[in-house]
DNA sequence: CTGTTAGCGCTTTCAA
DNA sequence: TTGAAAGCGCTAACAG
């Protein structure tokens, strides 16, 4: 293992000098030793160790990345978008996927708070179990403390810089759309109840059909993937446009209707939320609301290194763009 | 910030007996001094510094993850393979995305050195630049000469632990298979010829549609992924059957004609190569060849971590399975 | 511009 | 068992 001071003696310059030259940012090294230095370095095949640069700077150059699943196309999406910054920026990323576990999303925090990684990122929606989300709290504000920095893509419930999904205003316009084309019976295939998210496109969806004084739709839950959205879909009857709280339900209802032999749209319309982008080429194309996913991880990324504004925790809202597709149309 | 030095304190014990009951592995320390020192980093909120346990013990507790393109669901199965397993044994995984870009995945391979991961995991194809892989096996070896363990999921040209699919073999039973339904006339959407995987299921599948004494295919060159199948598709023409080289080209291949207004299966028949998940509920269902993607990347870094075969890299390779599914049928 | 030197926080002999 | 002390490799004052 080749270390700083092989390559200082080997090139006959001090300690210093050759740190100066190799990862000094500031550079105050004199043409003729810099040139001996980085000889010596390639000559010798050093690396640096970041462990002890890390321990001697007291700042890392990595961050953390906790996604929910990253075989999902929303986490996937959103993490790209953040990677892509964090590249920008020569930090690396160390990721962690909780499966859906909040249990394992804390530990996440504590593991990555032991890396001393610059900043994290919780990506996914929150629960609505106060206790764990107070947890939660608890241990980023314990890596705050030693001065982490730390951003969530999700509900803002955490009092750090959050990029929020405006989940409730999305599905509400998704709603008003897919009434104006005259449906008056919906089904939502709404997700697990704890959490925050797809609750909140339920009762996006449902306050916005009471408004306009339409039969409240029927609320069928699943679990927040493609299986929940096809089982769910089972039990869909009598209604002629069915609302998935995600695009990746949606295609399990999709696929639960053509099994049943369902037309779709004509015998329901069909949409769904989020707009994944691997999901464009759908037959039928599907209905949703397209959040800009990618922009969404690098915004929160962003608010983590940047700044702290004021110490004050700043929350972006994005709002979805209902975009009509050929899974829906008009009933009858 | 907390240190162990605190905990020592704090507990009234040595920095040695604070280490050993928090981080040591082989438990030696009395109960008494054990509760006392448990107590005291619960109270102080101690987190272990990972940078300074590294340096110490001169070796991590990290893996580092080479990818193409996380959003491509090829690889996101692949990595989501090989982070269960790492979470298995504690390990944090630092990952990196190349984007198709050689370089960067020589530089990452640095990086990863540099930050003396474990064992570092580089997931996709090789290319066919000898001197490209040349640089990348000198930068591998490197690493490895200073006790790093490397394993790749991809074609075995880099002298270490290889979990390989035989992609001539699986694009060579599509053909037959495909033959057997009746084609004469065949189309290959092929990647770029400098990655290996795409030429090798390119080769595979002419190499077996000449056996059989058919016409040689036609061979139409796109980008590896949903864009470059979509364009390769609108050159498509006089052919009852097109081998996308993989099920994302294939997407694109089946919207392309869709929006040609060209049937399938019914005007020609479509199949692709992976049989990615998230693609699962296409319409048609798409033939293909079913790779093992979660086990391949688990398997592969097993590899890695697992005791060195007597030094000689060991070479797995991975058979995918002919599925045929709606999108294709005889023709005529 | 260059060199000296004191740590950064933890692990690990080596003694007691 | 427990403690003392010597590093692990690098950075960052502080001198010169």
């Amino acid at each position: 293992m080749v270390t700083l001071e092989d390559v200082a003696r080997h090139a006959g310059v001090s300690l210093a000098t050759a740190s100066r030259v190799l990862n000094g940012s500031t550079r105050q090294v004199g043409a003729p030793l810099r040139a001996k230095v980085e000889l010596a370095a390639a000559e010798l095949g050093y690396r640096t160790n970041v462990a002890a640069q890390t321990l001697a700077r007291g700042a890392s150059n990595v961050i953390g990345l906790v996604v929910h699943d990253l075989t999902d196309p929303y986490f996937a999406a959103i993490a790209d978008g953040a990677m892509r910054v964090a590249e920008s920026q020569g930090l690396m990323v160390m990721i962690g996927t909780t499966h859906r576990d909040p249990e394992r999303e804390i530990a996440y925090v504590s593991t990555l708070n032991a890396q001393r990684v610059r900043a994290v990122l919780l990506v996914g929606s929150r629960v609505t179990d106060p206790e764990t989300t107070r947890r939660l709290r608890t241990e980023l504000d314990h890596y705050r403390a030693s001065g982490g920095r730390v951003a969530c893509v999700g509900q803002d419930l955490l009092g750090v810089d959050t990029v929020v999904p405006d989940n409730r205003r999305g599905a509400a316009e998704l709603a008003r759309a897919l009434a104006g084309l005259g449906h008056r019976d919906f089904a939502i295939l709404a997700g697990p109840d704890w959490l925050i998210a797809p609750r909140d496109r339920v009762e996006g969806f449902t306050g916005a059909i009471e408004e306009l004084g339409l039969p409240a739709p029927r609320v069928l839950h699943g679990s927040f993937d493609r299986e929940g959205g096809y089982a769910a879909a089972t039990r869909v009857s009598g209604v002629t446009c069915v609302f998935a709280v995600n695009d990746v339900m949606a295609v399990g209802a999709l696929a639960s209707f053509r099994d049943r032999g369902v037309r779709v749209p004509g015998d329901v319309s069909v949409a769904g939320f989020d707009d994944i982008l691997t999901l464009r080429d759908l037959v039928p194309p599907l209905s949703t609301v397209r959040l800009p996913l990618a922009d969404m991880g690098a915004r929160a990324l962003e608010m983590a290194l940047g700044p702290s504004e004021g110490g004050r925790a700043e929350a972006v809202t994005m709002t979805g763009e209902v975009i009509l597709r050929e899974s829906t149309r008009g009933p009858g």
